[in-house]
DNA sequence: GATGGCCTAATTAGGACTTCCGGTGT
DNA sequence: CACACCGGAAGTCCTAATTAGGCCAT
């Protein structure tokens, strides 16, 4: 059954007031939250970063046609609407936060009245300042602010993010050096395509500087796109909605507006399974999606090739896919039989289904995250650890903000609803397997009992081990190049929470 | 016309939650 | 009384398997 969205035909642009047509959504029944989904998934670029030509421009998005007749004319409504934009402000930690707006009014230069100050989606107090509702630093701190001005939503200022500047900020120029040796290796590597869409293919020896540049930039831009919207690095992990973002994205970096967005509505799975023939069958003229998307391809293998060189440490978050599908229903955990060596070599523990899953089995959620993988993915995040941490060796893991683990597990399922409560029902689901049970008597603690040596081939010991490793190294990089760190308000809050528990 | 092969769309089955809720324990 | 926790029940969403129907060649 296809749940996509009918039709829709989006504006990309960012500045200015421009136009979308879209399907009524009343009238589209169950592909309403849907289509919400894929607007949102479509990102808009920077205005800073786009040219005068570009904003111009108008790009047409047809998601999938085929069912475009269902978008009758009575259904169509005109909307104008000014996109959500990201600025940064600077303010005073113990400022009323409602004065966020006349800071921003004059930059924005429009009214702000209307607008909620929200931060991360929940809403402030404009009267009180940030420190008084839970913001424990001081000084001045610098919000990652996006405002949103959509016609018929309620106008909000959403603060995503909140840094607080270093004491002292030494100018780092290439505070990554290898990473953009592994970068310029890459795009020398490249292969080049005319803009113009004509097939000619040859290494970046012969083109331009300029060409070199183009590449680099569309990687390295691409790349802090995918950071800030939480999109892997391996395209092989992409959502077909994370697939679509990425087209978008490469037609409006390339100015492209020849390329039929319903013929890549697929996974990221399935993208990476195309050879370049059926790439370009699928897509003609893909010639530069598909060369950025080798480019993509290569950064990661790349980057593991690099990180194999090391001792083993997990910078990533791991992706958890079952050995099988079958294997992953929580009621019978199989093992792999992959070798703890053999999973040594890889970047960071994983259980690849690829090569694995049997056509024959029909237990469903091939390729969809389950909770206990999900679980197992944040716990081998070093920057998750304010949420969700192990708590000694024997696969013991609390969750130390619950209400955030289930945002994070809502956001990836796409339940915006989802709660704690909810969340933890789908883990009592878990206790009639082998997989997660409850440690009785210990708020919000549950606990791996399945084999996860087996499973993905590191025992809890050893993944709590290497995620403690990382997060020093980073901490110690950090303090080496006196990089801002970002302090989200979360973990200001936690640290806070921390200090009083601990007076 | 009958048969078989191939393709595509619709239907069905099943897993893994999600949502809601009443109940229990601390 | 609040809150974590439990588990039943119904519903949702998704994928894979199966079935049905159309088209074409023999």
């Amino acid at each position: 059954m296809h749940y996509g969205p009918p039709f829709q035909s989006v504006d990309t642009h960012r500045t200015g007031s421009v136009s979308e047509t879209v399907c009524d959504r009343t009238a589209l029944g169950e592909t309403e939250s849907k289509q919400e989904e894929e607007v949102e998934g479509l990102s808009f670029r920077n205005t800073s970063t786009m040219t005068k030509r570009e904003a111009e421009e108008l790009i047409e998005i047809e998601i999938d046609g085929t069912e475009k007749p269902e978008c009758t004319e009575e259904s169509i409504v005109e909307q104008t609407y000014t996109p959500a934009e990201c600025v940064s402000q600077a303010i005073d930690i113990n400022e009323p936060i409602g004065n966020l707006k006349k800071l921003l009014e004059p930059r924005l230069q429009c009214s702000l009245d209307a607008h909620e100050i929200c931060l991360q989606d929940i809403q402030l107090d404009p009267e009180r300042s940030l420190f008084d509702q839970g913001v424990k630093t001081d000084g001045t701190v610098q919000l990652s602010v996006q405002v949103i001005s959509y016609q018929g939503i309620e106008p909000k200022l959403n603060i995503l993010e909140i840094v607080k500047p270093a004491e002292t900020v030494e100018v780092v120029i290439d505070p990554d050096a290898h990473h953009a040796e592994a970068e310029a290796h890459l795009v020398e590597e490249a292969q080049v395509i005319t803009l113009d869409g004509t097939k000619h293919i040859t290494t970046i020896s012969d083109e331009t500087s300029e060409q070199v540049t183009r590449w680099a930039a569309a990687l390295e831009g691409y790349r802090k796109e995918q950071e800030r919207l939480g999109i892997p690095y391996d395209p092989i992990q992409w959502s077909t909605d994370q697939v679509l973002h990425w087209v978008v994205w490469v037609m409006k970096e390339f100015s492209m507006t020849d390329i039929e967005l319903n013929t890549l509505n697929i996974s990221g799975r399935e993208l990476c399974s195309l050879n370049q023939e059926d790439f370009f069958q699928r897509v003609p003229r893909g010639e530069i999606l598909w060369s950025h998307l080798e480019l993509l391809r290569k950064y990661v293998l790349a980057s593991q090739e690099q990180q194999m060189n090391e001792i083993v440490t997990i910078d990533q978050p791991v992706q958890i896919i079952p050995a099988s599908v079958q294997s992953a229903t929580p009621t019978t955990i199989k093992a792999i039989n992959s070798s703890a060596k053999a999973a040594k070599v890889q970047r960071a523990p994983r259980i690849s289904g690829e090569d694995r899953s049997s056509p024959g089995n029909r237990t469903g959620n091939n390729g969809q995250i389950q909770l206990w993988q999900f679980l197992l993915e944040l716990l081998t995040d070093k920057d998750a650890r304010d949420c969700i941490s192990w708590v000694g060796d024997e696969g013991e893991f609390k969750l130390n903000q619950p209400e955030l683990v289930a945002q994070k597990w809502g956001q990836r399922k796409n339940k915006p609803t989802m709660n704690y409560e909810k969340l933890s029902r789908a883990l009592r689901y878990y206790y009639d397997g082998d997989m997660i049970c409850k440690v009785q008597g210990k708020r919000f603690v549950y606990k791996f009992v399945c084999d996860l040596k087996t499973l993905i081939g590191y025992s809890a010991a050893e993944l709590n081990r290497l995620v403690t490793e990382c997060e020093q190294k980073k901490l110690a990089k950090m303090q080496l190049h006196g990089i801002a760190q970002p302090v989200t308000a979360v973990a200001l809050a936690t640290a806070s929470l921390q200090t009083e528990k601990d007076n």
